[in-house]
DNA sequence: TATGAATGAGCCTTCATTCAT
DNA sequence: CATGAATGAAGGCTCATTCAT
């Protein structure tokens, strides 16, 4: 799933990066408004000023637009757990910060996460998603790492560790769905709700 | 999205409604394994055996094939859930009984139930599906008012019952994404483990 | 390469084979003057009658029509060759019986074997296009077999064998290119001709 | 079919012609691989080297190019046989001669021969092709003059001279299919042993 | 000269749907 | 009831070509 031979010289690749990210958020918005299969290339034509033939300049081909949008969503977000779980703190102030940054991460990425969460039919099964795969299983096998740490330092105890992960896992993947640019609640706010459930829930 | 003309006498009623019964279950099969648009005719007849014509006399069109899906789904589930408030019992009560409907819906529907939260671009924003959205409403009206009858009875008491009703949908709706036939964990389990997470979160 | 999923009641399985053998012709005549890649499906529907859907229905892919047109060619002719062969002849006269035999098929399926000639590229590499290959190499075989027995029965005497395989193959492939329906030669003749042309060279 | 404006100045002219000279042989190797229509301006510059922009100062459009490779390739063969006819010399001697010429020029300009065979359905017709199709046609007049000189001479007698002119005509065109660079066959083996083939078949 | 961004028509194919049988 | 032939619009994508830089 590589690029459509993008440019060598420094300054032409520059701006072909940032065209080429300012199509795919084009295209992150459109997925998640209407759905990826129910997008067309025209709808991307359109949003984007291109025509098809440019737009194919940066984005090799529809699936791979689809690609890049969880590819952008996912390695920073990987990135970032990896090194807060990497610091030296308590298992519920990491979980907190996890939070956090992954509801931070929802706020920024709105559109790539609701187009994330809604594809799982694509991301599913063929080979070519694989990477993708391996991201969003990472990220939750960090979040269970830290829980069962929680438990392990004996500040946490869970009634059904896995099951409270599934639950924190659906109600945060769930927040694009409702979160409104200018809402009720500060994603931090949301965040630290979502913690203080689960904490409640593992209160020895 | 009236259907296709279904004969008037008795016996053909019967057996009419029973094979459209069965396409219906097909389909939701599919759709939730490949996604609503991702899923042709083609595929459809295959499963069912049917020629392509022949399935059009039980589905009237594709569209009408995802309405029924969703009709199923939330019409029964919609009764159940009038039914279990309408009873006098605590609200802490009531909650439990709730989410066991709810979640051996889930459980008997699953594919209909992940199909229904996939295809909410569909649901949004036509005017037909209005139907649909306000099922989901009313759904979602009476848990709130369990919860709200809970903080007035003053046996709960939740830091913001808003955000933990969205965290509640949000956990309930993840489910048929992992759930496994024959898994680990009963449906009532799960249920009941949701429903002290609720009831820890809101312990006065 | 298999046909779209044929239908299966007899009476409906013949029209269906009679229609896709049009369609085939109406492509060999296309791709013979315009030549593959530069006959569009859109020629296809105007030529056949059809729109695109339907063609479909009896075709496959565009690829899969070329394929049919080289096996509709190939196939009987070489089915011949092998009887001819099978019988128990004098080399010379088997070469005329062949020569006819092909010339006669060239008749009948001139715009089938210009195109066979002309779409090398596509035929050449592919591995789906094994079976096509291999009736192609198998007639040359036989064709070189009889020359060969020929000069094992001392009745023909070649400078060069195989140089001379490859002027036939040269000069018969290059009829279609300038036979026309009332020329002035009949394919007799045009057999005949080329018959004696190799009998001579042979000429002990 | 005139030149993209070459440059006036005559050290940048021979720059020029020669780059030229090389991005016709280029695209005259990837035209006999894989057929004009199939070979894309993308395979082009991959060839070459060169981008879009910079291939097309070379060639003026792809149309032009496959022109240049045929011009290239007749203008002067034609010159050759002129020359060859022009001698005094018997028609056995001269057509050995022509052949010799002719099979020299396949062996240095095999891939030109290739698409000039294959390409016949866009010199056929258009009228910008006049002047190929003359070309070819005054090379086989010469064919015939120089048989039918024979004729006339008495030292040679077809029973079917113009049947062997197209016998001699697709055997020779064929050659390329075959011919490999370091073959069992020199060239000139397979002229003589083509000519050999005519003279036999016009012993009077 | 040469680049590569951009165009837009056209490509092959799929698909939901209809209808004669 | 059911079939499968047929439609035709729309789909994703490619490609020869142009042009500002």
């Amino acid at each position: 799933m590589a690029d459509p031979s993008p440019p060598l010289r420094p300054a032409l690749r520059a701006r072909y990066d940032r065209r080429q990210h300012e199509v795919v958020s084009a295209a992150a918005r459109l997925f998640a408004e209407r759905g990826y299969q129910a997008t067309s290339i025209g709808d991307l034509t359109e949003a984007t000023g291109l025509a098809a033939g440019g737009l194919y300049h940066y984005i090799g081909s529809k699936e791979q637009l689809l690609f890049r949008i969880c590819d952008e969503l996912l390695e920073p977000l990987l990135d970032e757990a990896r090194t807060i779980v990497a610091r030296d703190a308590a298992a519920a102030e990491q979980l907190r910060e996890l939070l956090r940054a992954w509801l931070a991460h929802i706020e920024r990425h709105r559109f790539h996460m609701l187009v994330f969460a809604q594809e799982r039919h694509v991301i599913a099964h063929d080979q070519r998603w694989q990477k993708v795969r391996r991201q969003r299983k990472d990220f939750v096998q960090i979040l269970d790492e830290v829980l069962a740490r929680g438990e392990a330092e004996g500040t946490l105890a869970f009634a059904d560790r896995r099951l409270l992960l599934l639950a924190l896992l659906g109600m945060v993947n769930y927040v694009p769905q409702w979160l409104r640019p200018r809402g009720r609640l500060a994603v931090e706010q949301i965040a630290d709700g979502f913690c203080d459930l689960i904490l409640r829930a593992g209160a020895p």
